[in-house]
DNA sequence: TGCAAGTATTTGAAGTATAAAATTTAAATT
DNA sequence: AATTTAAATTTTATACTTCAAATACTTGCA
């Protein structure tokens, strides 16, 4: 912040930092992006081979798992991100899979909440488990503090974006 | 719970931090995956509206903005970290559009070679300034230190991840 | 009562994604 | 030269993705 005294070495700073400034945003779009791909990927593999499920699956069991009366599925497209006609095609594949079951309430016909079979809770239990180790695994050269500063940082990032969004959306 | 008298305090502690360190790169993860599809939904969205254009098209484009002379279809699928098989589809596409063309080299007739046209050139210039603004809109409220710091830190995640992958792959 | 307006989900079309098998061409062996 | 091995891309099959339009049901209100 010295802009004092004899006010030559500042001005380097200041016109590096307005070139580099100008695309850090993009530089860390660009690394964030190519990491969750990263991973996800490697988390995608992992659930293929040692479990037949797709990441997609995983997500939307993950909110069943922990609504145990089940959720409908307008709901269930807010919270995983996933467009409302996605979900039809997603839950319909778990239930031929026997892992989720569709029931319409009495109350409003328009509905449809779909709940995880005991089948699917055990399933999801191994994998939720197998998933969190993974996790855990990928990361484990990055110090625990960083880990911290991450999520908090991050979660400004996604602030900001919310912020300025074009359309609808919240968190 | 206490195990002994005077040596309690730093027990809790530890015990507490194990549990929460336990699930501290999962939340990162959650956090990480919800933001990133935060933000590529409305880069999508802004891409489409304006450009008519796809995010996959775009980060297709940006490669061979850079790479002039064109790039073969392996290297593409690497860089834009796509599959092989989906490299294909996506460039066949562009091509109809007019803005990326194939061309199989003399020396090597297994390999395709795909570059941007002129009017691939024109069209990604316009996208990329657009998309690089919308960046910086929506990180707006973020401290540009943290974004450096996002940036680095991020970096260590990435190479912790790729020394623990199963199969394959490098950065 | 009756129908316009709103809500919840499904359907359809085009594009993107993966893994794995198949194809084509090149290089290395024998 | 014929055979094998390797490399680069395409094809195939299935799943996921979005957006927009269609369907089915509910509600509010004249």
């Amino acid at each position: 912040m010295a802009e004092s005294e004899s006010g030559t070495v500042d001005l380097e700073i200041i016109v590096q930092g307005a070139q580099e400034g100008k695309k850090q945003e993009l530089r860390l779009w660009l690394r964030m992006l190519s990491t969750t791909k990263l991973i996800s990927q490697e988390i995608r593999r992992r659930l293929r081979n040692e479990f037949g499920a797709t990441l997609p699956q995983f997500d939307l069991m993950a909110q069943l798992y922990r609504e145990r009366e089940g959720l409908r599925l307008g709901e269930l497209s807010k919270r995983t991100m996933v467009t409302n006609g996605n979900v039809t095609g997603l839950v319909e594949r778990l239930e031929i899979d026997g892992l989720v079951l569709r029931e319409t309430p009495d109350g409003d016909r328009r509905v449809t909440v779909a709940k995880l079979t005991a089948k699917g809770e055990e399933h999801f239990g191994a994998m939720a488990a197998a998933h969190e180790a993974w996790l855990r695994e990928l990361m484990a050269d990055v110090d625990p503090a960083i880990i911290a500063e991450l999520w908090k940082d991050i979660g400004a990032v996604k602030s900001s974006v919310n912020n300025h969004l074009s359309g609808a959306a919240f968190d």
